[in-house]
DNA sequence: ATTAAATATGAGCAATTACTCGTAATTTGG
DNA sequence: CCAAATTACGAGTAATTGCTCATATTTAAT
């Protein structure tokens, strides 16, 4: 789409007023743009969920794209830290592999039930205005590190690469989620999905 | 986005110089999708490269959609195809699962190399109009069905559920190769990643 | 050769929409 | 209390674009 659009913010909320302007523009751009996808959300649909008027949008955003590059930050940033807040509060030297993987699943998997449609917006926006999120993708990769060391450190772990195991396995349940939730199978429910990825993954780490 | 369209055509060539007039519209449109994503794509755009008019482009493709929809079923049939046959010429009470699953990532792989961009017009938009997509995810669970039964036949698999089994494999390859291809990580060659996934998906269904 | 059906054309319309800019209101600092 | 800075407003615009339709051309049928 051949995008070079200034994406940092046109002004910064100096006051609590104008704090408050932004975060609501952004509570309403995550609801519109999961109801109408990112073609069909407007600008103006945006402002007036929001409660704000056109004009006070593009004050601070200076683009549509913009906007959902930073929701797709914050979502990122969120995600992160509430993954690895959960690996993190578990003592990897005694905890079976199992133990770990299972509530990283069903956190994942929650992550993406919630909103879904925002989910997707913003993965397949991403290959359209690839610098535009280089920021997002930046984030995802020191998740990928900072996962990759912890691999090293779980004594059932053995993989030959741990940023290649890192990488397999944190796309492998961030993608199987989406697709999950998405477009949920027949016959096939939550639980018994989180068992599979379980196996998944734990056979591959685990080998 | 609240579509309710038509996606069926809206004539039928009949004759060799129609036929081949709609083959050029959807050569066209498999690049410009490709190259401007769904939005980004106009129908002007389309018919131009096709070196049609509009006016013909609209007398066998009721709107823009249904043009991606016609490529969408080409492709999944296309791959179903491919796929199916590799698994099909090999002998699977003799063969090494290893065997099977290697080029079959290989050539899922290859299939998202050729047009990654394309690949992804067609995931993102699929989740906005469902209905229109019926007939690509009728296709899609029909290749599900088809490798759960083969899943059955192989003696080095041991699933409890071959359905979930199947869902999960094709759906982590296709994901994964994805995800490779539109986001190459650095430092992992494709070869690197084939062999990843041999062990992913290997140590799943063999356990 | 004549008619009817199929196909091709493309100017232009109707609708949409991202975004601007001049102005007004509010807040802050001194 | 006042001036400067910040914030809010929203009607309007310029550009885009999906799609129509009246007309012309080509092919098939008789």
């Amino acid at each position: 789409m051949a995008r070079k659009k200034r994406i940092n913010p046109r002004k910064s909320p100096a006051q609590e007023r104008s704090r408050f302007t932004v975060e609501q523009i952004i509570q309403a751009a995550t609801q519109v743009f999961a109801e109408w996808g990112y073609a069909g959300a407007t600008t103006n649909h945006i402002a007036e969920r929001a409660g704000v008027s056109i004009g006070s949008l593009y004050q601070y955003f200076p683009n549509k794209e913009a906007i959902l590059v930073t929701l797709a930050k914050r979502h990122v940033e969120i995600a992160g830290n509430l993954l690895m807040g959960l690996v993190a509060e578990r003592n990897l030297i005694e905890t079976d592999l199992t133990e770990v993987l299972r509530p990283f699943i069903q956190a994942t998997l929650e992550l993406h039930t919630g909103n879904p449609r925002l989910n997707y917006v913003i993965l397949s926006e991403a290959v359209w205005s690839a610098e535009a999120m280089e920021q997002v993708h930046a984030l995802e990769d020191q998740f990928i590190d900072q996962l990759a060391l912890t691999l090293d450190t779980h004594r059932q772990v053995s993989v030959k690469n741990s940023r290649h195991a890192a990488y397999i396995v944190v796309h492998a349940i961030k993608n199987l989620a989406h697709e999950f939730v998405i477009h949920p199978p027949a016959g096939m429910s939550e639980e018994a999905f989180v068992e599979e990825m379980v196996a998944l993954v734990g056979g591959y780490l685990n080998r």
